[in-house]
DNA sequence: CATGAATGAGTTTTCATTCAT
DNA sequence: AATGAATGAAAACTCATTCAT
């Protein structure tokens, strides 16, 4: 049985090729230049071969998207746990998952900037009711709720609350992506006063 | 040398409805959608006349961008004088310029989301000095200092600050395109919450 | 204005072209195989300039079969008027219908083998109540009535006398069309002897 | 040497796998939707396998014509030894044959209107001479001399008459295939029509 | 025996662009 | 000034076929 296992894993490996290099293209030339044709010159195969790997150029796109849309939203998990005081808790999550989007900058654009139904049913955060059905916003809320000044607020309130953090996060990081050849400094600078802004406005709620 | 003039004009008038019609061909199908023919027979000429009014479809791009930038900046101008009190400018400046962004959502998209060096050398913000290349960090930068709080601030906070309000905004106004059917009341409440967070943040700072 | 003209007409006979082009290639390989590029390299063309004249391969194929359609369906108004005697008139009608068929057979098997709703619209002959929709039945039935045997018969079998008609002639003629190379005196003989059994059937008929 | 038989037998069992399946599509899908792919996938084999059994296409489709020819012709033989009297056998050959034939009209259109040499060589019946070299004419040939009104016809009288009648049932049959969708009951009218006025046909005939 | 890999030719269609008139 | 003709390149996709394993 090891031939089959070997043949599958060549199988994997030649989706695999195929779709790192769709993200190349994607990096380097934008979402809406990637075609069949490219990704099968790069691979120094004929466009015909991709379609032994996948259905069509569309099945392609949802791995990739899919492949992105797992690395994104794995970005949050892997920060939430790390210290008990909720500020500090919105403060490092926020911090880390700008480090991280900052480091698949293509990617987090071509996810997070997409408007395709599919993809949005999953991105999407701004609508009535997200901090029930987005992960991000959920645990945005959760540690806003162990804030004292946000004790006695409203669940609608904080949810907006949390949507406004997302939404300005998105903004930074979106715009020193497109800004490209910023400094690291410059950015850090950016991060910290943007942490240091969302800090300030969540103490300063009272309501 | 009337004729000439004349002459000079009819053409000018071409090239502008050109563009305009351009315009509207992206806020109606998206930037991608945008093509030679469809503007030629959108203004019921053949598409070669276009050639003879721009070099190619690139010099239209460009010009299009250029204006599209021009109405973005046009947009703080508006609004930028209504008022004397510097957090209520701020307030009311970005209120409006996220309203009139909403209302030219595929133009504002193609622009601000524009990665060619080209558009980017009007449109980048996040950079060190952006507070003396950049109206809108200019103007916003400007009635910081004038906020109390503010006074023994040095220069460069206030510009982080500014950058920060400026690349929040824009990606809520971003998100509230991209996730497009957001109702109205929603989109009211995140931008009043946004607002609200701006001022926190500014009022809170001390330092 | 003459100018106008003569460019109407130009592009006329480049539509014309293509078309009689498309039929040559149906002639010779069989509507399947009529590709754009096909025509377009019998023209001696690229294929992209066939897009200048006809929206898509379908209205080409539309044309076709249009054009096919109107040239079939007047060989029977060319015929109809000759005789007063009902017997007659079928009789030469038949012969006159099939012979001018064969003058363009793979016309007519493309339009009679069509099985394109569209076409058959226009085609079918088979179904009940065709005497008053489709004119090749409706004339034939006119025929039928004004003969003796016919006076007390009732419609629907006056109507299926003449569908079988027309359903035997077509087979005739199609398999003449496809078993080509039978010598004319064979094809004289196989006619008389058809007509001559339609009028043994008709006369023959009592009910 | 019983091994080797059994592999010959098991290659032939193969064989006549693929082109039943074969078959199939063509009666579901039409004769050029057929695709080695599709026989490939659909006995659960690669495409690839198919070329062990078959040289290419063409040879499976000049298989499957053989096929569809000798069950056509079979159509015939199963029906012809039922009664004695010859209109009586002629009128029910007919009949069972239009039956037959539209239980499988894809390959029955398939065969009867394929024009390349190599099945006419089978299924042509027009030509001088058809009663010695085609069944089916011969066939018709023989129970027509039975008949008392053609005792004393000449054999080409009588070849003639048989053409004619397997033309016209012929056209009948091609034409309720193409006409898809007429009712049963409309379909049983005109096959009793259609026999009716053979026999109306030949009961007439004197000469 | 059986298959996956690989290809090349073909399919329709869209588009930016050039050029002669 | 304005246009129709014409093209070449690119797009996604399908299919029959070959070959090494």
């Amino acid at each position: 049985m090891g031939i089959k296992e070997r043949k599958a894993r060549e199988i994997d490996q030649r989706r695999e090729l195929i779709l790192t290099v769709a993200e190349e293209i994607i990096n380097s030339e934008g979402i809406d230049k990637l075609s069949v044709r490219k990704i099968a010159s790069k691979i120094e195969y004929s466009p015909s071969l991709i379609y032994h790997y996948f259905k069509d150029k569309d099945e392609i796109l949802k791995h990739l998207m899919e492949k992105s849309y797992k690395k994104i939203v794995g970005l949050l998990k892997s920060v939430q746990t790390s210290t008990e005081d909720p500020k500090d808790k919105i403060r490092k999550m926020t911090h880390s998952y700008i480090l991280l989007a900052l480091q698949m900058p293509e990617q987090y654009k071509s996810i997070m900037l997409n408007s395709s139904a599919d993809i949005l049913s999953h991105t999407s955060v701004l609508f009535d009711g997200a901090s029930t059905k987005r992960q991000a916003v959920a645990i945005l809320c959760q540690c806003l709720k162990q804030i004292d000044k946000y004790k006695n607020t409203d669940d609608k309130h904080i949810e907006l609350t949390a949507q406004i953090i997302w939404a300005t996060t998105f903004g930074l990081i979106i715009r020193m992506i497109i800004e490209n050849g910023i400094d690291d400094t410059q950015k850090n600078l950016l991060i910290q006063h943007h942490i240091q802004f969302i800090e300030d406005g969540i103490i300063q709620k009272k309501t």
